[in-house]
DNA sequence: GCCGTTTTCGGCCCGACTGTTTTCAGTCG
């Protein structure tokens, strides 16, 4: 069983165990292991039979390690079967409806036995809730349309379309003359691989206490509102058309910092960020960073003031997952993460001659735009037959064509000569060595056979990489975001033996693959892994995503040393896998 | 159920909004 798995079934146990109204600290417990279960980079069914290492993760006491060994034993635990066998597995997406509650769950679940989304539409339609107590017309009517909304819409969207929606909502909240600042904050700033929905922070006159009237209804006034759902003093929320939920908050500029901290989270930080404030006589707040005793404000108008006044540096929102970041935020020891600029290169792109849309030279001059310093030319191989790809007479030429445009652009800008190589399914690669021999950037990926086994994959890969030419493995876990799951993967065991090899591991920038995701990278650095990033680019407009990318290696803790394409181009060339030399 | 810079017992983060309950419970973030 994998880490994700078992947090999501102690994330489970806890939603039971509050519909069963038991002890919130014991379900507190419960939510706080499966995000330490989620978040770290140990794989516990390995070490499940270690009890002390169980314990060094934070979260984890002498019960919860015993969970996790019964977890990865027998797939679930005593409790978790025990409530199940009461409630039934179905009860909990009642928790995805809006209004819905453990308290409410728990309610119709004893008044009429609802125990699903299903039974809970047949009950409402029979009239049957409308005695229950806390019952009006209202409150039955807004169920009714969450189970609508939910039976329409998936819940979470990628991060480039929360950008894009925050992007639009911007330009027209600033077109108010009362507002002058908005701000992403949530999952959005924290740079987040999906968004549950949407937070913007909005300040100007027009958010002064008392004064908020015409500016809520400018907000509730958005041409791209599907349905409002609350509408304030100082909040409005709304669906856009695409079921994205976005809460759009107008606050006064002397507390704008300490609402930009709340609302950016994430829950475990701020909490953290809490009891650290209440041990030194404060109480945070959305509102301000206060005294316990005579409750006058000691910080509130910018994130900077809030966190120097709680003793340590201004963290950056990447790293706000209650991960360490507030220990080296004290101790002044927060890293300094890899931005954008540091980037030189982008080495994993396509052009017409596959499935891109754009030449070579139209490319490179794309990336001369971007301001890199080098870039690779990397299309698919022939077993993609449906991109057109390269078989062995087509690279050799591809690659002559490749030389002669770096040779027009003079200089302006390096181009390598690459491929991106299908893994097939065996592990063997989709062309000739003495061809790929020739390439300056060699990607394997799996395009292919996503449902092998764990262990038929992870074995296909480590072939992969037997293969001297090999020197980065591309979008490593296939995940496309959303949309398919990643392969099954022994992670560490690929990241050990690439890290041996001296192979580079590829986070892939694209907004829908972001593949390796946050945590696997973090792992990757732990293992002394080189790491590249690349946006696999299809077009000159998508060359432009490489900053969802950065996102993550920040999220990771990665600075520019961790990353092989922050170097120039002779020194990035020079540092990967060297390939021994041809005795021929 | 976890945890320890006052604690191995007794703590464990804070406020807005809604609906319906005339004083507040429940949900959400």
């Amino acid at each position: 069983m994998d880490n994700l798995t078992m947090a999501r079934l102690l994330e489970q146990t806890a939603d039971l165990l509050e519909i069963d109204g038991a002890d919130g600290f014991r379900i507190r417990s419960y939510r706080n292991a499966a995000e330490a279960i989620a978040q770290t980079t140990a794989d516990l069914a390995a070490i499940c039979d270690d009890t002390a290492k169980l314990l060094e993760i934070p979260g984890i006491g002498k019960s919860m390690a015993t969970n996790v060994k019964a977890l990865v034993c027998t797939g679930t635990t005593p409790l978790r079967d025990q409530l199940l066998a009461k409630y039934t597995v179905s009860i909990l997406e009642l928790t995805r409806l809006p209004g819905m509650g453990p308290k409410t769950i728990a309610l119709f679940w004893s008044a009429a036995q609802i125990n699903s989304i299903d039974t809970l539409a047949v009950a409402i339609e029979a009239g049957k809730l409308a005695d229950l107590p806390r019952m009006g017309a209202k409150q039955i009517e807004k169920i009714k349309k969450g189970i609508d909304d939910y039976r329409r819409s998936s819940g979470r969207f990628r991060i480039d379309q929360a950008q894009e929606a925050a992007e639009a909502l911007t330009k027209y909240l600033l077109s108010f003359a009362g507002f002058d600042r908005v701000t992403p904050a949530g999952s959005l700033r924290r740079g987040r691989e999906t968004a549950g929905d949407l937070d913007l922070l909005v300040t100007g006159p027009a958010c002064q206490p008392d004064q908020t009237g015409p500016g809520v209804d400018y907000v509730a006034a958005y041409p791209g509102i599907a349905d409002l759902i609350v509408k304030g003093e100082n909040k409005v929320s709304f669906h856009l058309a695409n079921g994205m939920q976005v809460d759009v908050r107008l606050l006064p500029g002397e507390s704008y910092g300490a609402a930009l901290q709340y609302f950016t989270g994430s829950k475990a930080h701020n909490v953290t960020l809490r009891q650290r404030a209440l041990k030194m006589g404060y109480t945070l707040s959305e509102w301000s960073l206060a005294r316990l005793d005579d409750e006058s404000v000691v910080a509130a108008a910018t994130e900077e003031e809030i966190y120097a006044a709680l003793g340590m540096d201004w963290i950056p929102p990447e790293l706000r997952e209650n991960l360490g970041e507030i220990d080296a935020a004290v101790n002044r020891s927060l890293p300094r993460l890899i931005e954008e600029r540091d980037i030189r290169g982008d080495v994993h792109m396509h052009t017409h001659e596959t499935d891109g849309r754009n030449s070579i030279r139209e490319m490179a001059e794309a990336a001369i735009a971007c301001g890199y310093e080098y870039i690779a030319i990397t299309d698919h191989s022939k077993a993609l037959a449906m991109t057109n790809g390269l078989d062995e007479a087509r690279a050799l030429a591809h690659i002559q064509r490749i030389r002669e445009v770096e040779r027009e652009l003079e200089g302006r800008v390096r181009i390598f000569t690459g491929i991106e190589v299908d893994i097939l399914a065996d592990g063997a690669l989709d062309m000739d060595d003495e061809v790929l021999a020739q390439m300056d950037v060699v990607i394997a990926s799996i395009h292919s056979r996503f449902d092998q086994s764990r262990e038929e994959t992870t074995a296909r890969v480590l072939r992969a990489f037997e293969n001297p030419n090999v020197r980065i493995l591309g979008h490593p876990t296939g995940r496309q975001i959303l949309r398919r799951e990643p392969v099954a993967l022994d992670m560490a065991l690929i990241l050990r033996r690439a890290a041996e090899l001296g192979v580079a591991v590829e986070h892939n920038a694209s907004p829908e693959r972001l593949d390796l995701c946050d945590r696997d990278l973090r792992l990757a650095k732990e293992l002394g892994c080189r790491i590249v990033i690349n946006t696999d680019a299809h077009e000159i407009r998508t060359l432009g995503k490489m900053s969802f990318g950065v996102r993550q290696l920040r999220r990771a803790w990665l600075g520019p040393q961790d990353v092989l394409n922050t170097l120039p181009a002779a020194e990035f060339v020079s540092s990967l896998r060297t390939r021994p030399q041809t005795t021929a």
